[in-house]
DNA sequence: GCCCAGGTGGGTA
DNA sequence: TACCCACATGGG
């Protein structure tokens, strides 16, 4: 079987099972973003209690995060760890938002590969949060590659070598149309099914349906 | 108490 | 390039 035909087979099987997944779960696209950094390696139930507050603190736009006193910001988002790190990261994500007078749009409005450089170049933003960024609040096709992603691929013998981000990534974008709607779906499935199933340890394999795929001892 | 969670940046060899 | 490690809370 070819490695599109894998890939299709694969995403038909996790949609069945766990049905549309409603990514990204956020009112708008700077909630994406802000979701995106609170979310590196952490859980997102505390990234969600860290949004709640930030929401009823009314600082959920790019001029609070800035302005608002450092140590306010890190205590709103607490619970979502690294809270020092990651208001940094807020920090850095907002003051860079000020090139383009506050505008997600105007940040957006450029090629995939070209906005990906910019979400690289600034401070606490690495491959995976700037995938994120574009697919989830820019809307662009970009395949989003996550730690589940890896995990579950070398599972199935689908990653070369436990290849690199990119090398991983391009799997996806040489064997799959690019299009946004499909690589929305894809990933968020893969989460569903590493956090439900694909365990790092206790893995639940019992009626999984990747099973007769998967080589995981 | 221990392990893990939708990573990234910085340092060292 | 290829490893280490710091960063930190909260749930199972």
């Amino acid at each position: 079987m070819s490695l599109s035909v894998q890939l299709l087979e694969i995403y038909k099987r996790l949609f069945q099972t766990y049905g549309p997944q409603h990514w990204w779960p956020a009112d708008d696209p700077f909630e994406v973003c802000i979701g995106a950094i609170l979310t590196q390696s952490t859980a997102w139930v505390n990234v969600e209690k860290a949004i709640t507050n930030l929401k009823e603190a009314g600082a959920l736009d790019p001029v609070t995060v800035r302005d608002m006193p450092f140590d306010r910001l890190a205590g709103l988002i607490r619970p979502s760890g690294y809270y020092n790190a990651k208001a940094r990261k807020l920090r850095a994500f907002a003051n860079r938002l000020k090139d383009y007078s506050d505008s997600l749009d105007a940040l957006f409005d450029a090629d995939v590969s070209q906005l990906r450089t910019e979400l690289l170049s600034i401070y606490g933003i690495g491959p995976e949060t700037a995938d994120s960024i574009i697919l989830y609040a820019a809307r662009k096709p970009v395949f989003v590659i996550d730690a589940y992603t890896h995990r579950i691929m070398d599972r199935l013998r689908l990653n070369p070598n436990y290849g690199s981000y990119e090398a991983l990534q391009a799997v996806f974008a040489h064997h799959i149309p690019a299009d946004e709607a499909t690589f929305n779906e894809y990933h968020a499935l893969f989460v569903r099914h590493g956090k439900e199933v694909c365990r790092k340890t206790i893995p639940l394999c019992q009626g999984c349906p990747l099973g007769d795929m998967c080589y995981f001892e």
